[in-house]
DNA sequence: CTGCAGGCCCTTA
DNA sequence: TAAGGGCCTGCA
């Protein structure tokens, strides 16, 4: 089945390497592949708003509509961003116009975003595809991960990042990580539940609010934002202006400043 | 050979 | 509360 989808504020090359995700991957020229979900998606992008999903309208309706996030606005987001007057701002989201926050599967995200520390894109693109190969590429359950042991996950090439690897998947098996309780809290609750646990620093527990869990408040600081705040902003940067939604502010700010490195 | 990549942990003071 | 060293690994 191929849907043809007229999207406004979408570019999946955009998102795929605006750094939230790890399992998008350029085929071909315009054409890309979504892991997500236990699913394969295929996309082939025409213009600048037609694609072509590989898909039926009910997985459209039933995994992708929710994963790109296509109940939201971001035309209105991005007026509400103008309305700021800060031109550095204007410019981000005029260059990364197409980037939508994924909503991606939480265990995934808290997995990948523990991986990611100190990390590079490429290393951990590599790394997770290792760590789905055995699966027929899905990414594996806390249950399909319960035999690993600590050097299994170094095998992969994870260092030092494997005993939180190793933690993490015991800590979902004692239940001491409760997913379902985790989504239920409130988002400083959840920050506070999420860095418990080992190799789970402020970072990495807004990059798993912010992508695992859809709290659009969360605001990760990483090298590129620290930078981005010291250099254009002089260390000061008020994210409370931003009425909720300054991770969203945060990845057209990432977007735009790794694109003048490239 | 160093330096670094979307940090975190642990120790000191 | 803040600052600093060490850390797996692969690549430039």
């Amino acid at each position: 089945m191929a849907l043809k989808k007229v999207l406004k504020d979408f570019d999946i090359a955009q998102i795929a390497n605006s750094g939230q995700c790890f399992r998008i991957s350029n085929l071909d020229d315009d054409l890309w592949e979504v892991l997500a979900f236990n699913q394969r998606l295929i996309i082939k992008k025409l213009t600048q708003e037609d694609y072509i999903f590989e898909c039926t309208e009910k997985e459209f309706q039933d995994y992708w509509i929710e994963y790109f996030d296509f109940k939201t606005n971001y035309s209105q987001i991005k007026q509400k961003i103008y309305q700021i007057g800060d031109s550095y701002l204007n410019d981000a989201i005029n260059y990364g116009y197409g980037i939508r926050i994924l909503k991606q599967d939480l265990w995934e995200t808290i997995v990948s975003f523990i991986i990611s520390q100190q990390n590079n894109i490429p290393r951990i693109r590599g790394i997770i595809k290792k760590l789905c190969d055995p699966f027929d590429g899905r990414f594996p359950s806390p249950f399909e991960l319960s035999g690993y042991s600590e050097s299994n996950f170094i095998g992969l090439g994870l260092g030092y990042r494997a005993r939180y690897i190793f933690d993490i998947v015991r800590a979902f098996l004692d239940e001491k990580l409760n997913l379902e309780k985790l989504k239920g809290l409130e988002t400083s609750e959840a920050k506070v539940y999420l860095k418990r646990f080992n190799g789970i620093g402020e970072k990495v527990a807004n990059c798993i609010l912010l992508y695992g869990l859809h709290r659009i408040e969360a605001f990760p600081i990483d090298v590129w934002i620290k930078r981005i705040i010291d250099l254009r902003y002089n260390g000061n940067f008020d994210i409370t202006k931003f009425e909720n939604f300054a991770g969203i502010i945060q990845q057209y700010m990432f977007f735009y400043e790794r694109s003048k490195k490239f």
